[in-house]
DNA sequence: CATGAATGAGTGTTCATTCAT
DNA sequence: CATGAATGAACACTCATTCAT
């Protein structure tokens, strides 16, 4: 019934070993080739997907962090309050950036490199407006600070990066306990 | 008087040229070719002074890093309150990475990358201790979350470079009054 | 009917070339981008057949010295008595010697350079054996003086190579008559 | 009295380091960089004794080359008969070749290497005329083959090279006795 | 649609040689 | 005489991309 295209195969395919190979060793150590071999299809064959390198790259990057907006908001409704709603949305996010540890690893590369063009990281925040409705709505009740939502972002939601990058590199271990530490922090910055 | 070695210069320049090309288009796009033109130096030359790419970028990146940790201290007195303290270490790493874009942009770009190797990383971090101490002072006076200093990191200074970023790419313009706004939302998320 | 594979052209070619500019200036002075003009090929292609640099040097002076030792036995019998079948071999080897100039001079510099690795010896060496065996039974009949094989090979083989350098470099002119007395040189050296 | 010249100690350590380097892994593992380090030299030092690194190689080959064909002579009279003559001559040769490995093995690569230019071979070999002399003789006294004396020297001196690369790869050990043996075999293959 | 052999421009790196000191 | 930092052309090798099949 459900039949996914032999095309929708490779893509996925396509996308699981790029960020594999980038989170290996960076952009510069996952060519072509390797994606190719990996993906289990020939070269020449990423080219009836994709422009070109670049292009791969572009759309690897808008697919996975959709794929992690979209998480934060899976069981998210718009009634919450404004606190639950954010506890909410946090919550979704910490747990995709501390459990699909590879593509945490790689969108918190490409979120730092010149490499993703402009457009691509537009198209892939698209999916984040429930969050900034959110906010603006806290703000309205007096609950949320009065400043920008980049400011927000910054202080609630980016620190997770940092995190999940330190735990990667073994120099600390999250338990639960310190992910309540976290979202408390993170709370205690953007609440009134 | 003050005589700055010939070797000196080259190194300098080399280092220069290194964060520049870096920063336009990432670790890819930066040869060892260009850095040299760059730096109005021959190829061979570069190895004269390290041992390879993965040397100069390392070794670069320590560079870097470290003028960012001693600008953080600049004007910092250990027998400053810890609110003040902090704040006087939080406004000068804000001044840095807000001024000095281009060094900033590529520690950002470094602090993501795998291809910065541990020792390196730690290397960085070492002029950091006067914050981490600072920090302990903080906690023992109940003024400071008890959380691990990884986590006062993530929450109080890591939003800087997204801040950065941002502003880079046009999307916001941090006037003095929004630096203030960022300081206190620092703070707030690691006071008690 | 008889068809060549494309690739098996481009190794040849490729072993051709290789050969050639080895002869000219020695191993240092043919670089891989020279050795893929003189074959009609990208020096890319190169890395599609054989590994590396070394590889292909090991590889061709495999091939060459197949085709030498092969050459020796072109119409020999086992049944031949010693005399008769050391003279047929001894005349081949002299003929290719002397004829695949080409060919010989890239062996005599192989044979004496340490670019060749052991295991490429060994196996430029396999089919050699015809040769062992009647020198071993030459020795059974009391015909061969009783000493190691690499001793008989070293008097009575060997010097080819040298009169094959002297006729290159034109200090000798060999005619069939001196070849004559070289067969007889060597095997006045190797009888008892 | 008999002092030595700073300048003459300098090209004897450059001479030593050359031929140590190309034994080790060819000519193009020798680069003058190494070569002087190991000469305990600058690298400009060694452009004041030598052109360029072809007329290094060659002024070292003919100094290795000389010194074997001196040896050969070292306790040579020339009223000796041609037989004890060739032999006293043959053993001094053999003793060299198997006991200064290092000068022998780096004659018997250049001896094969389109590297070294014909007058240089010619300088090297000047000191060989004795043997020539004595071969002569042995013509006339029906003694030795009526053959050219490249023929003689290829199959009475030039298996020595062969023996002593194939003791040198631990394929044979020699003994006095098959030195013995060996005497015979070159003797046996000249001598009418 | 899919392949993968072939390409060749481009990369990191080496090294013979020079020259200011 | 001697140095060794500096050079830059040349090298071995890689890889994004193409195209005949």
């Amino acid at each position: 019934m459900c039949t996914v295209s032999k095309s929708q195969i490779k893509r996925e395919a396509l996308v699981k070993a790029t960020v594999n190979l980038v989170n290996n060793n960076g952009f510069h150590a996952a060519p072509m080739s390797k994606i190719a071999k990996m993906a289990n299809v020939s070269p020449g064959t990423i080219y009836l997907y994709y422009k070109n390198k670049q292009d791969l790259i572009n759309q690897v990057y808008i697919e996975v962090k959709t794929a992690f907006t979209k998480f934060a908001f899976k069981d998210y409704e718009e009634n919450f309050s404004v606190e639950k709603g954010f506890k909410n949305i946090w919550k979704n996010l910490a747990e995709f950036k501390l459990k699909e540890v590879e593509e945490a690893m790689f969108l918190s590369q490409c979120d730092n490199t010149p490499m993703i063009d402009e457009p691509s990281r537009k198209e892939g925040l698209k999916h984040l407006q429930p969050l900034l409705d959110l906010w603006e709505r806290g703000q309205k009740e007096g609950i949320i600070k009065p400043v920008s939502p980049y400011m927000l972002y910054a202080f609630s939601i980016y620190p997770i990066a940092f995190l999940m990058n330190m735990q990667q590199r073994e120099l600390i271990k999250l338990t639960p306990a310190h992910v309540n530490d976290a979202y408390e922090m993170a709370w205690s910055s953007i609440k009134i």
